[in-house]
Order: C-alpha cells, then sequence, then structure tokens
DNA sequence: TTGAAAGCGCTAACAC
DNA sequence: GTGTTAGCGCTTTCAA
C-alpha cells in the first residue's frame, strides 16, 4: 500500500480511500491510484486492515458440521455460502465427525481466525462453553440439533412432525405393525424422529411391541442385518420407517434380499438419492436442506447487523414424498387374539 | 494479551512465548500465565500475529470447486481438510458452478484473506492470472481439470484411460453400437472422456456412428430425453457408455421408461449414490476423489514446506466396479450387410 | 481534498 | 529467563 502510494504520488490514507471506495477524492487521483494498485497487483490485506477497522469484521463465517462431504451437510454447506456471498461473505467450514473434541478443537481453530459468526451442528452434551463467544459478539446459530446449556437462534428441521406423517402414512395404508429403526441414540435427531413414531402410534391407540423398535444404527450394514432379522420374526412387521437415509438403504438391501420389497411398506426419513429409480421407488420425508441454511445464515446476518431480540427457533417442516414404497397396502390383518 | 501479560503481572513477550510454547520461559511464569489466559479467556489473533510472524501464514487453504454441495467435490473437500487439519490448517471454500466470473471473485476474496495455498478446479479458459499469487509464494494446485496459462502442479482423473476401460468392458460384451452421452463440451474431463470413447473403439477397429454421440447433457432430465431418443432409433445402440452421474441417472431412468434397463448394457463414469440397490445394479468406473483430494493437499504443503521441483502431474487412476448393467452381452450381431 | 501520526494485536530483534 | 522497542499493513483521528 505504500508502494502504491508512492508511485501514485499521494498519501498512504488516499490509497486506503480509494480502495474502500470512500468519498473526497478527486476523480483524477483516484484514477491514478487505481492505475498504481493495479500495476502493482495490490491486493489488500483484509485482516490487517481489521485490526484498526472499526467493526472489525473479518468477513468470514464459520461453520461446524457433521462432515462436508456428507449430503444434507454438504447443502446446507452450499445455502450457507449463497448468503454469505451476498454479503460478501466467505465461509471457513470444519467437519466434526460427531466427535465432541473435534468440536472444541475447531471453534478454537476458528475463533483465533476471528470469524464473524458460527453456524453449529451441535455434538457435544454442552454448549454453554460458547457463550463466552456469543457475548464478545459473534453470533450463534445451531442448525439441526439444538444445543445444551445456551439459549440460542436455531434451525432445525420438524423431525417429530416429520416422523408422526411418515407413521400416520403407513396407517393410512392398513399397517398396524410398523418396525422404527433409528440412528445412534445420544444423536438428538434420533431420539426426536422415535419420539414422533411413538407419538402417533400412541395417538391412534396401537400398541408398540418393543420388539419393532431398534435404535443405535449408523451405518447401512448394520441396518441391513437388524431389518433383516425383523423381517424374518415369526410375527414380522407388515411396515418400516427408518429415521436416517443410510439405515434406509440397508432397510432396502434388507427387503431385496428377503425379496419383500414389493411387500412390506417402508418410508425413509430424509432423502435417498435416485430414490427415483428404485423399484419400487422410495417414499421419503426429505429434509429442506437448502432453506435450513438460507434461513441460518440469515440469522447470522440479522444478529451482526444489530438484531438483539430474543433468539429465534426456527422449525423448517419436512415434506412427504410419495413414491411408491410407502404406498403398499398391509395384508388382511390376521383375526384378532380370541385367547 | 496486554490484559493477560498484567493479570499474571509479567512483560507481554513473555505471554507470547507461553502462547506460543516458545522456550525460556520458567515453568512457574508459564503456568501463571497460562492461568490469567484462562481465566481471561483469551485466544490469540491469528492474523494479527500473521502481520509480523516470519512465515506470515495464515495457516488457511483457499479451495474452488464446482459446488461444495457437489458429492465429488465434497468428498475432495472433505480428504483435503483431514490434510490440512493434520498441518493446522482451516479450509475456506468456494463454489464456482462452473462460472468463469465467480472463479475471479474466489480467488480475490481468498486472496484478501491471504490464503497460504490455492486448490483450484479451473473454469476460466485462462488461468495465467493465477501467476501472481504462485510468484508472491502461494502455492497452486489443479484437481479434477488442467489449467492453462500456467505450469503448476495438477491432480487429474485418468479419464481418457477410465473411458477406454469402460468402452473395453463393453466391447468384451460383444457390444459394437456403443452409444456416448456426455457432458458440456467446454468441460474438460467431459471431451477427455470421449476422446477415450474414441481411441478405444479406433483401436479395436469398430466404425463409430456419429449418431451415437450425443454431448452437452449437463442434468438427468436433458440425458433421460436424448437416451430415449437413441433408445428409439431404428438402429438403436445394444450399449451406453455415460460420461457424468447425473447423465448416468438419466439414461438409467430411460431405460426403465423403455423397459430396456435388462437388455441395454450400461456403463457410467463416476458413481451413482446407491447404485448397489439398483436393478440391475450400475457397473461404473469409479473415480478415488479421496486420494484426489489428499494428493492435492500434499502437494500444497509439500511447496509450503519449500519443494521447488518442477510441477507435478499426478493421474489418479480409475476402477472399473462391475455391478451387473455392463455385463448385459450384446444380442447376437445381425448378418453383415452382403449388399 | 489530502496527509501525518497513532495504534489495532501481535512477533522479531535485541537488550538486560 | 525476561522485558523493551519497533514495526507488520492497514484504518482512525485529526490537522492542514
Amino acid at each position: 500500500m505504500r508502494d502504491v502510494a508512492q508511485l501514485a504520488g499521494v498519501g498512504i490514507k488516499t490509497v486506503s480511500r480509494v480502495v474502500n471506495g470512500e468519498p473526497n477524492v478527486s476523480p483524477a487521483t483516484a484514477e491514478r491510484v487505481r492505475q498504481a494498485a493495479a500495476s502493482l497487483h495490490f491486493e489488500p490485506d483484509l485482516h490487517a486492515g481489521n485490526l484498526r477497522r472499526a467493526d472489525r469484521r473479518s468477513r468470514t463465517l464459520g461453520l461446524l458440521v457433521s462432515s462436508v462431504a456428507n449430503p444434507f451437510a454438504a447443502q446446507v454447506h452450499r445455502a450457507i455460502e449463497r448468503v454469505a456471498i451476498e454479503h460478501g461473505y466467505a465461509v471457513l467450514a470444519a467437519s466434526l465427525e460427531d466427535d465432541p473434541d473435534a468440536e472444541l478443537r475447531a471453534v478454537t481453530a476458528l475463533a483465533r481466525r476471528r470469524v464473524d459468526g458460527f453456524v453449529v451442528t451441535p455434538v457435544r452434551d454442552d454448549q454453554a462453553y460458547l457463550r463466552l463467544h456469543v457475548e464478545r459478539g459473534t453470533p450463534l446459530v445451531c442448525v439441526d440439533r439444538e444445543p445444551h446449556g445456551i439459549e440460542t437462534d436455531t434451525v432445525v428441521t420438524s423431525n417429530v412432525e416429520g416422523a408422526r406423517d411418515a407413521v400416520r402414512h403407513l396407517l393410512a395404508h392398513g399397517h398396524r405393525r410398523i418396525a422404527f429403526l433409528g440412528d445412534l441414540e445420544r444423536i438428538q435427531t434420533a431420539g426426536q424422529r422415535r419420539q414422533g413414531y411413538l407419538d402417533e402410534l400412541a395417538a391412534s391407540g396401537i400398541d408398540v411391541d418393543p420388539a419393532l423398535i431398534v435404535l443405535g444404527l449408523h451405518d447401512d450394514a448394520s441396518a441391513t442385518a437388524v431389518a433383516r432379522r425383523l423381517l424374518t420374526l415369526p410375527d414380522p412387521p407388515t411396515a418400516i420407517f427408518s429415521g436416517q437415509n443410510l439405515v434406509t438403504i440397508g432397510a432396502i438391501r434388507a427387503l431385496q434380499q428377503l425379496g419383500l420389497e414389493h411387500d412390506v411398506a417402508l418410508v425413509g426419513f430424509d432423502d435417498v438419492e435416485t430414490s427415483d429409480l428404485l423399484k419400487p421407488r422410495v417414499t421419503t420425508v426429505s429434509q429442506d436442506a437448502d432453506r435450513i441454511g438460507r434461513l441460518a445464515a440469515e440469522r447470522v446476518f440479522a444478529r451482526l447487523d444489530g438484531d438483539t431480540s430474543p433468539p429465534r427457533h426456527l422449525v423448517v417442516p419436512t415434506r412427504l414424498v410419495v413414491r411408491g414404497s410407502g404406498e403398499i397396502r398391509a395384508p388382511l390383518a390376521a383375526p384378532a387374539d380370541v385367547g
């Protein structure tokens, strides 16, 4: 910058003014400065400026997700990036892989880089430690899961309602023995989806068979194994509600292996790529990742713009996408037990 | 930092030493400083330090990809992040959506944030403008596509060889009329895959029917339409080689719509999620995104570590994953034309 | 309309 | 072992 000033024959502050588009520079001077800057390939150092700048904004957002390679997280990321760009922001993303320590490390790494705001998918049991950053003026928005130990803006999927929709849909097709396959219990959304499943069955006065509820499934292999076991029970379920997309894939594989894919109904929570191409096509409760990301980013910028209203808890509805597998009807009920 | 120094009753430089783990601090002093830092929740400002630090490293990498939501790019991103973390680095990612102007904007945005290295999927016709950054000491590694106008490290998939493998596989199953469905011509990898297709046919002395080659497909809808048209030709192809995963999905849909999925062979370039669940399962030429990302990141760090050897051009081989659709045999050849 | 001086939070160089 | 001084590249303040 000093070099640019020298070459343009002006003071360093004038260069600063031109670079930042500040007023009170004669067009002629401005032009000379621009020429000089271009010829020296000058790129202002954003971080150096921040040191002294009034707003002290790094124009960078920090994003913590399960994994940038996870399709849902990646879509949320893209949506956040879109909003960020509009505001002249860049996004620093970190993958946590559900590791509580990684959450801490990532927050520290991003804090040292002085991100202006955090969008976090909580992993730890307690996010109270993040209060510090919020108090220091770095807004925090939690996505996908609710944080613990801190009151802050959140944007989550309507997990309970979505699960209820799925189960209601299966009930409407005559099913009474509906299995639930869920992710690890410590993952909040898994618990909520199970809750929706239980709520809807309760609301319909259906007795729950605990044998049909399995949690702790985190990949498709274990889901396949469990689904096979349930489907070969003496009194098997006539429908399956799977609570996560890898689990859905596992369930499909089990159904295919047993040749039951056209006989046992299936509704999966969260989309399965190319679910359109399968036979039958898979009915899913799909999440609006794009909207979640967009809302989260908008919340961050609202806070950066000085919004001090109470924390907002946004719930993004799911959509039941009817494609075929969920509309398989239950076989005629066996005669009621008469003892 | 001054506050920490005051609270610990030491000089500011001692705090710096403790924070950075430099030697020549007595254990007792160090402990007092640590206490003070913790009680004030001190987080050093990485960027402020960089201003004066000898290596001037922001410990941040810039990544430019088609889209962070694209599964291939997202996997590359994750692999880069893994290597980055090991080196204490964070990753700033930007989505270009194949927009040449976005490439320029993203490079500028990252340069102003003083990233230490770039990993770029080139979009523009010319990357000569990046020489500046390289000369100023910011290494550049191009992934997935070769850059133009600059000699730098590259990590790409063996597109030509992978395509040849696919076509050879189809030839081995008796096919002679093999269609090629490719992405937009301006996308380098699309051209390379077509080249591999042509090469392999030429090597086998097969005449190419230009009617069976269609480029310019960028989504599954257009691919479906084109595949339908080809398959309903008077003399239709007996096999399809699709050059991109959305195109593969389109081709599958067309085959399903026409009820031909068990009669016409299909090999797709790049993986299709859940291709395992389809009937028939889809044979693909799969790219090793993880390896590409890892190698690219390792190249950046090698350069940062002072490697000044000539640019390396790494080619990551593909793998033909045999699953069923590519092994459908050609129907018995029609009698040769005898005029 | 312009520029000089001070200072942002930190590290380098050197003195003690 | 420890502290002092200068200065990184920029913006602020304020004087001209």
